[in-house]
DNA sequence: TCTGGGGTCCTAGGACCC
DNA sequence: TCTGGGGTCCTAGGACCC
């Protein structure tokens, strides 16, 4: 007999917590734009109610911006991490089994709770965030996780239903609602093969269910059975308590503007090298690959770009030692006359870095390199970012990004866990 | 004028080794 | 006509997620 799995998903994240932050605003409709301003990644119910979409560019909707008076975040990471912790911390108190899934998403097994009322133990947990940091949130109850993310989004459509709360766990009709899924909104199914599966005339989570198992194996491969057993209420998809390591690290930006000079490319790189390097040592991770890469805007007329790959003979997790590498690669990606928009660093091929096979030609002093870095991130860690910075990240900061209106960036990033800045990226 | 920034997993094919 | 077989590593590409 499968388990109840819960998901917990917040509402707007990302606007809900500029207005848990700001009583002004709620109610009132917020956008929240992505880094540099450009595009919208949030918004309210009062600015969906606008007509506005997810993902439209700013001066797309201006207009309709000024016109409603619509309140304008620049997205502010440090608090929605705080937040997330602070609703992923309550959610401990009512089960011991939780996957932080995602910022703003948890898995909750509520496999020792189903002798209570599922539906009403739920409604306590949303009260108890609500009232606690101010999100609200919509809970979808299932045996499996496909199914439960299926209840979360029909709970959150339709008021009808137990404000808040479905639990398809109990109910007993999952057909009803795999025939009320569209195919493309099932976990897993992406516009490609919803576009496929449609072709095939599978339209709804039903339709795709009752699909022979060696014809989904040979179109869309184990992930893809995966997604059809779960929606036939067996499951596929385990819980992960923990964390795994992340097995590649990429850090990149667009810039506040465009940059045409090298020294400019050279600090951004640095920074984000920097940024990136920090990234892999907090899961104590080392690199075997580096990439760089440079690039202009996407619209640009005349388009670029220009990556550079290096794999090492040993894997290093020292930031001067990787900068040595991002910054000859500035070098040989760079070209006169171009605009700048964008630059990325990647660090894959990640393996433990206390258990690195070193070679005979190594010609790096890498204890001492590791007493540089280790000073480094201490003092940075206690005093703040930035601190202590290497000189190539300069501090001209050409490639700033825009961030024109952004909330009060009140948290100390002391309060959050180690887990927390590594998922949102700003150790 | 202004157009997101991260990640994951799976598969197939080639290189290389014994 | 026959043309080894199995394993691992690496890469590139395609799909997906928030």
């Amino acid at each position: 007999m499968p388990q109840p799995i819960a998901i917990i998903d917040c509402n707007n994240f990302y606007a809900s917590c500029e207005q848990a932050l700001d009583p002004a605003i709620a109610g009132r409709p917020v956008v929240v734009l992505s880094n540099n301003d450009g595009v919208i990644i949030a918004l309210s119910n009062e600015a969906k109610a606008l007509g506005i979409e997810k993902f439209t560019p700013v001066f797309k909707v201006k207009h309709l911006l000024t016109q409603h008076d619509v309140k304008i975040c620049s997205a502010n990471f440090r608090l929605y991490a705080y937040k997330s912790q602070q609703i992923m911390n309550l959610l401990g108190k009512f089960s011991p089994e939780v996957e932080a899934y995602s910022i703003d998403e948890a898995f909750v097994n509520l496999s020792g709770f189903s002798r209570f009322n599922l539906t009403d133990y739920a409604k306590e947990i949303r009260e108890d965030i609500i009232n606690k940091t101010g999100i609200p949130t919509t809970i979808g109850i299932a045996p499996t996780k496909t199914l439960a993310k299926i209840a979360n989004r029909i709970g959150k459509k339709q008021f009808g239903y137990s404000v808040g709360v479905l639990d398809i766990y109990s109910d007993g009709n999952t057909e009803k609602y795999l025939k009320m899924t569209d195919i493309g909104d099932v976990w897993g199914v992406g516009r490609r093969y919803k576009k496929m599966l449609n072709g095939f005339n599978i339209h709804t989570a039903y339709d795709f269910a009752q699909a022979p198992d060696h014809w989904i194996r040979k179109r869309m491969s184990v992930v893809g059975l995966r997604t059809a057993w779960e929606l036939r209420g067996m499951p596929c998809i385990d819980m992960k308590y923990e964390q795994p390591a992340k097995k590649m690290i990429m850090f990149s930006r667009s810039f506040g503007k465009k940059l045409k000079n090298k020294e400019d490319l050279v600090e951004a790189v640095a920074l984000f090298t920097a940024r990136a390097a920090e990234r892999m040592r907090s899961q104590g991770s080392a690199a075997k690959y580096i990439s760089v890469y440079l690039s202009t805007s996407r619209y640009a007329e005349k388009k670029y770009y220009e990556k550079c790959e290096m794999r090492l003979p040993v894997p290093t997790d020292a930031t001067c030692e990787i900068l040595s590498h991002t910054l000859k690669a500035v070098n040989e990606c760079f070209e006169e006359g171009i605009l700048y928009y964008k630059a990325g660093v990647l660090l894959s091929g990640l393996q433990p870095a206390n258990n690195t096979q070193t070679s005979f030609l190594d010609t790096v002093d890498r204890y001492k390199m590791s007493r540089v870095t280790e000073a480094v991130d201490r003092i940075n860690m206690k005093s703040g970012t930035d601190t202590v910075i290497y000189a190539a990240m300069g501090t001209k900061n050409e490639w700033k990004q825009n961030q024109n209106h952004k909330s009060q960036n009140f948290i100390d990033s002391d309060k959050l866990t180690i887990d927390i800045k590594r998922s949102v990226g700003f150790l």
